[in-house]
DNA sequence: CAACCCCTAACTAACGATTGGTAGGTGTCT
DNA sequence: AGACACCTACCAATCGTTAGTTAGGGGTTG
């Protein structure tokens, strides 16, 4: 698998913990995947623990560049608002999968610490963009500015969540909608 | 462990299962809680696709006895509405833990189908008592109610799953005041 | 009344599979 | 030579599940 095999592992970990969770992560069949014997990943990776906030750790970081990058190439802040439930749109796209942070948020109680923290940051970091974006905007008072950035996260990702239980990408669309027009997402 | 050996089985199973999920439910430390052997939950639950379809089907029934009872004993619509977030808050000051059926919908994909059926069947509840309840208070026009009833649903779980994920029900309290302020929710 | 039979509700003991993890060896490239 | 990437071969634990057994209550029958 040569140089990059850590970066391979961390990809497939990310899409099967998007499907099945960190517990559905398993050695023998992430090892499969990458082509690799499941002992061979304690090379990259000292536990799965290790190997659970390092995926959740690249998630947060990934969308931190994607939001960043998504504001400056439109420039325009109430584009974004409109644009920003794509983000987890293409997960249900991609084979009816959740978002890490919620999956992660479920299984909380069964989490590793390091794992924990790691999955809150993709909220704290979604939130933060948000907020940002939001006071751009001028959707929101400046000092509402956070709890409105934290409702509309915590709505996106239910919508996702209840979209995916019906594995029915229509049903996400429908609910964003619904947010417009009740007000919670400008319109 | 008489003759409502079954029922506490159920109690059990649903604790653990809204803070572990389907997957974390273990035959031993189920057994080990109601005070049996593992082998002996065979008696009463023929697998645990059984036993998770049992358990999910029970949630949703007695969400639905405790919906109209509210409707009943308040007989105000309005006051539904103002009260629905409290049976979410609910499983959060029960040891932090989630809504069976928002966990369930995580794990879906590894969900054996009846179980994924009982599953969608407690959002199926909720929004039909939403829809009615928010037709009877003339919050919406009655063609959007449904639409309306389920983005409330999807919110709502969205909320208890990021408050979930902080361990703090305060969290929950704010997204719901956000949601009214913005108007998701009526105020 | 007593013997019989079946049912319920539980038990012990083990199955094969899978889990995360460890120890130590092998080949390859610089 | 030595570091790196990966290997084989195991380990103890846990998983859902099965088989076979036991104790006791209820009904029917001689």
């Amino acid at each position: 698998m040569g140089t990059n095999a850590k970066e391979t592992i961390l990809a497939a970990a990310r899409k099967t913990a998007q499907a099945h969770g960190y517990g559905g992560l398993s050695y023998r069949d992430l090892a499969a995947e990458v082509g690799i014997k499941a002992a061979s990943i304690y090379h990259h990776f000292a536990s799965k623990a290790d190997l659970g906030a390092a995926v959740a750790r690249r998630y947060w970081e990934d969308i931190a560049v994607e939001l960043e990058a998504m504001l400056e190439t439109t420039g325009d802040p109430k584009e974004c608002l409109r644009l920003y439930p794509g983000t987890f749109r293409r997960s249900l796209e991609d084979g009816n999968r959740l978002c890490l942070c919620s999956f992660m948020s479920a299984e909380f109680a069964n989490l590793p610490e390091a794992v924990q923290r790691e999955a809150q940051r993709f909220a704290d970091v979604n939130v933060a963009w948000l907020a940002k974006v939001l006071v751009m905007a001028k959707a929101v008072k400046p000092g509402d500015a956070e709890a409105r950035a934290r409702a509309i996260f915590a709505a996106v990702s239910g919508a996702q969540l209840y979209a995916r239980s019906r594995s029915d990408i229509s049903q996400f669309d429908a609910l964003i909608e619904g947010y417009r027009t009740s007000g919670l997402l400008p319109a």
